[in-house]
DNA sequence: CACACGTGGGA
DNA sequence: TTCCCAAGTGT
C-alpha cells in the first residue's frame, strides 16, 4: 500500500476542487435547507440528516421550521411540542440535545449561532461532522465535514482500504479533507463532496461514467470502486419480548406512561408494558402484576390481540398486545390519563403507534 | 474503542 | 426475507 502522503502529492487538488465545485453548482438538488444560509436552519437540517435519508427529512424539516423558525422560538418551546415534531424521525436524543444547545445559544450568545469551532463545537449534540457542516455551509469556513458520503468518496479517490467503521479512520479522512478543502468555496466543496456521494458515488453501483471527478479517482482507474470503502459489519440485534396493554377506564380515558429521561426513546410516551419471559403463557398475569406494582391498578385484561414486532438498529421488540379495563383508579402518578383527542398531542415511538393502530382498528 | 441510539426504504 | 443502509454523537 502506497504512503498516503505520496498519494496526495499525485493528485491535482486545485483541479479536483474546480471539477467538484462547478459540478455541484450546476447539478445540486433544490432542497428546503438550501434556500438560505441561516445558521440555525442549516444546523437543524444537519441534525435531522444524521443517519437519515434526505427524502425522509424534507417534510420534517419544513414542519419543524414552520413551528420553530428561529433560535428563540425553539429555545422557548415546550419539549413536549418539540418531541412531537420529531415523532417518527428516530434518534430522539438528537432533538433533545439540539434544543438544549439552542437554549444555550439563546442565553449565552444572544441567539447568534457562534461561528467559532471551539464554541459551536462544544454545544450538545454538535460533533465533528455537524461542526464542520454548519461552519462551512453557514459561515463559509474551511472546516472538514466528514460523514459517510465523504469517507466513501475519498476512500475511492485515494484508494484507501482502512475500515470506515473504525473511529480512527474518520480521523484519517478529516486530515485528508484538510488537504483537499477549498479555501475559497468551502461550503460548495463540502456540500459537493456529500452531494456526489449521495447521487453519483453511491455505495452499491456508483455511476462513474457521470462522475465529474473520475479522472482524479484511483479506485476508478484500478477498477475497484465497488470494493470500496471497506466497512466491517455490525452484530445482529438481540430480541426482547414484552407485553403491552391499551388500558382504558369506564369514562373512556386511556392510560399512558412517560419513558425515562435517558436511554432508549427517552421522554417519549408509551402504553403500559413490561418485559416478559420468552416462554409466553403467563403474559397476561405478568402484565396484571406489573400494573398492580407500578400503579396499584386492578385491571381486567382481555385476550391476546396480536403481536407487534419492531426492529431497532441494535434491538428487536416482540410485543404481545392486550386491551384492558381498569377496575379501580390508580393510586399514584405512574400513568397519565388522557382522552383519545389528547393522545394525539403526545409523542409516541413507532412501535407504540402500531399498538394504537391495532386498538383503533 | 465498542456499543447504544430509530426508522423506513431498496435490492 | 434478510441485509444494508442514510448528511453521527454520546458514553
Amino acid at each position: 500500500m502506497m504512503d498516503l502522503q505520496k498519494k496526495l502529492e499525485q493528485k491535482n487538488i486545485k483541479q479536483f476542487q474546480e471539477d467538484l465545485i462547478s459540478w455541484y453548482e450546476q447539478e445540486k438538488r433544490d432542497l428546503p435547507w438550501r434556500s438560505d444560509s441561516d445558521p440555525y436552519k442549516v444546523w437543524v437540517s444537519e441534525v435531522m440528516l444524521q443517519q437519515t435519508r434526505v427524502d425522509t427529512v424534507i417534510p420534517y424539516f419544513n414542519n419543524f421550521i414552520e413551528k420553530f423558525p428561529t433560535v428563540e422560538a425553539l429555545a422557548e418551546a415546550d419539549e413536549e411540542k418539540v418531541l412531537k415534531a420529531w415523532e417518527g424521525l428516530g434518534y430522539y436524543s438528537r432533538v433533545r440535545n439540539l434544543q438544549s444547545a439552542v437554549r444555550e445559544v439563546h442565553e449565552r450568545y444572544g441567539g447568534v449561532v457562534p461561528p467559532s469551532k471551539e464554541e459551536f463545537g462544544s454545544l450538545k449534540g454538535v460533533g465533528p461532522y455537524t461542526r464542520g457542516a454548519v461552519l462551512s455551509i453557514a459561515y463559509n469556513q474551511p472546516v472538514p465535514a466528514v460523514d459517510g458520503n465523504v469517507m466513501r468518496v475519498m476512500s475511492r479517490i485515494l484508494s484507501v482500504w482502512d475500515d470506515i467503521a473504525k473511529p480512527k479512520t474518520k480521523t484519517l479522512f478529516e486530515k485528508i479533507v484538510e488537504a483537499f478543502i477549498s479555501e475559497e468555496k468551502p461550503s460548495e466543496f463540502n456540500q459537493g463532496l456529500m452531494e456526489l456521494g449521495a447521487v453519483i458515488c453511491t455505495p452499491k453501483s456508483p455511476s462513474c461514467l457521470l462522475c465529474p471527478v473520475r479522472e482524479h479517482c484511483s479506485a476508478f482507474a484500478e477498477g475497484c470502486e465497488k470494493e470500496l470503502p471497506v466497512k466491517s459489519k455490525k452484530k445482529k440485534p438481540s430480541v426482547k419480548t414484552l407485553a403491552a396493554v391499551v388500558l382504558t377506564d369506564e369514562e373512556g380515558y386511556i392510560y399512558i406512561h412517560k419513558r425515562p429521561a435517558s436511554g432508549l426513546l427517552a421522554n417519549l410516551w408509551e402504553f403500559p408494558n413490561t418485559e416478559t419471559q420468552k416462554g409466553l403463557k403467563y403474559e397476561r398475569e405478568q402484565l396484571a402484576a406489573f400494573l398492580k406494582e407500578e400503579a396499584g391498578i386492578e385491571a381486567e385484561i382481555g385476550p391476546l390481540e396480536g403481536v407487534v414486532e419492531h426492529v431497532f438498529t441494535h434491538l428487536v421488540w416482540n410485543i404481545s398486545v392486550f386491551f384492558g379495563k381498569t377496575l379501580d383508579q390508580p393510586d399514584d402518578s405512574y400513568f397519565k390519563k388522557v382522552t383519545k383527542e389528547e393522545l394525539a398531542e403526545y409523542a409516541f415511538p413507532v412501535s407504540h403507534q402500531k399498538i394504537w393502530n391495532m386498538y383503533m382498528k
